[in-house]
DNA sequence: CAGATGACGGCCC
DNA sequence: GGGGCCGCCATCT
């Protein structure tokens, strides 16, 4: 996930997959939730397969992601992102 | 120790 | 196109 590049955003099913976990979506969320406040990873560019955030609206880690995420470049529609961002990355 | 839950995804109706 | 159901694994009651 650190290695996602700059105003790039992954799956949830991408980034578990890129691990080598196929269909381990859920895990990635779970181990995100574990992530310390002053993480370093780029835990923002990483959403649900529809390319929205994985929050209900309105809630703070909503707005903390959406913030995160303009900040590094990328524009959201209608609660979604543009949809040519991801799924265009791949490990090295 | 057993059951429920969750930052999700894919398939079927 | 939208909604519901099941699967999956680590944690939390």
């Amino acid at each position: 996930m650190a290695a996602i590049p700059l105003g790039k955003v992954l799956t949830y099913g991408q980034v578990a997959k890129l691990c080598g976990f196929p269909n381990h979506a859920r895990y990635v969320g779970t181990t995100l939730k574990c992530l310390p406040k002053g993480t370093t990873l780029p835990w923002h560019r990483v959403v649900n397969a529809k390319g929205e955030i994985s929050f209900p609206r309105g809630s703070e880690g909503y707005h903390r992601q959406l913030s995160l995420l303009e900040k590094e470049g990328i524009a959201i529609k209608n609660d979604k992102l543009s949809l040519a961002i991801y799924g265009s990355y791949s490990p090295s």
